[in-house]
DNA sequence: TAAGATTATGGGTAGTTGTGGGTAATTTCC
DNA sequence: GGAAATTACCCACAACTACCCATAATCTTA
């Protein structure tokens, strides 16, 4: 069952080969309209992962990105930030993409590979630094969590 | 008798099978508007129990998170501490749902499933853990129970 | 009350999915 | 320009999942 075009929800375990390909889930494959051509774009997370957007999504960042001025040095950082570790990538017959040896080394991964979906996009991490951050979280301000949760959750 | 389109209301036990699947009640499957392609949504319930929304509720869930951006540290986490154990599900022609393993695991399900309406969506609880919950809610400040009239007629 | 329809539960099977490795095409570098 | 390395494409198999059918218990209706 397949929900919304490029919207992608759920955990899956999978593994990195030795050629650095992972599997994206088939569900997350199914989910993507014609548009992608079958192909995503990865680039760093703001946490230690990988994020994984659908092209068509990418490209209305890329516009986003567009509409920020370089005069401002946050702007320029951020933009920089952004644009200089993404890479579009196709997936193969088998339903796989192949990750970049410098984002492998960001997100720390090995041979376990944790791919989350998060709506609009897609996470891979190392289920080790995935935990790792999980217990971070509970430092967050609960208060805010929970108003937010009030304001999304039906 | 069916109420009105996507409203559960009443308490049903069933039984959870070696495969995962667990019926969902004829009259809440009676209830499902068409729009929901005989699909409900399993996440996990901010309770040890699963929530099972009606496709259509979930989307209204998903446009929400949507409008979050993964700039904010609190945002993204709140999307993927939402998004990540969530699943779509089609019943089956006998009307069972497949549960995935990670959330029998969280809602410590094993035989028995209890299947309560929740009004919006229901929860499937391991009647032990129902029974542990509901000692507990005694406890509520009544307080509490007065703040809430304001909020709602009964 | 009896026959028929619906519902809850169990299990079998064919098609899909995830993973490993092989080979040809392309790129890189001396 | 040619060798080495990298990348893209292909095939094969094991595990799993979605779909199907069967049966017993329950409810509906004439």
């Amino acid at each position: 069952m397949t929900l919304t075009n490029n919207t992608f929800i759920g955990e899956y375990a999978y593994s990195l080969d030795s050629k650095g390909r992972v599997n994206i889930p088939a569900k997350f494959r199914q989910a993507l309209s014609e548009d992608n051509e079958n192909t995503f774009v990865i680039a760093r997370g703001m946490d230690p992962c990988i994020w994984v957007y659908p092209l068509s999504q990418w490209k209305e960042i890329e516009t986003n990105l567009r509409s920020l001025s370089s005069l401002s040095k946050i702007h320029r950082t951020f933009v920089r930030n952004t644009a200089r570790y993404a890479s579009p990538s196709t997936y193969d017959k088998q339903g796989r993409i192949t990750l970049t040896p410098s984002l492998i080394e960001y997100a720390g991964l090995e041979k376990d590979a944790l791919i989350i979906g998060m709506v609009n996009k897609m996470e891979i991490w190392n289920p080790v630094q995935m935990n790792k951050t999980d217990k971070e979280t509970i430092k967050i301000d609960p208060a805010a969590y929970d108003e937010l949760a009030e304001k999304i959750i039906v």
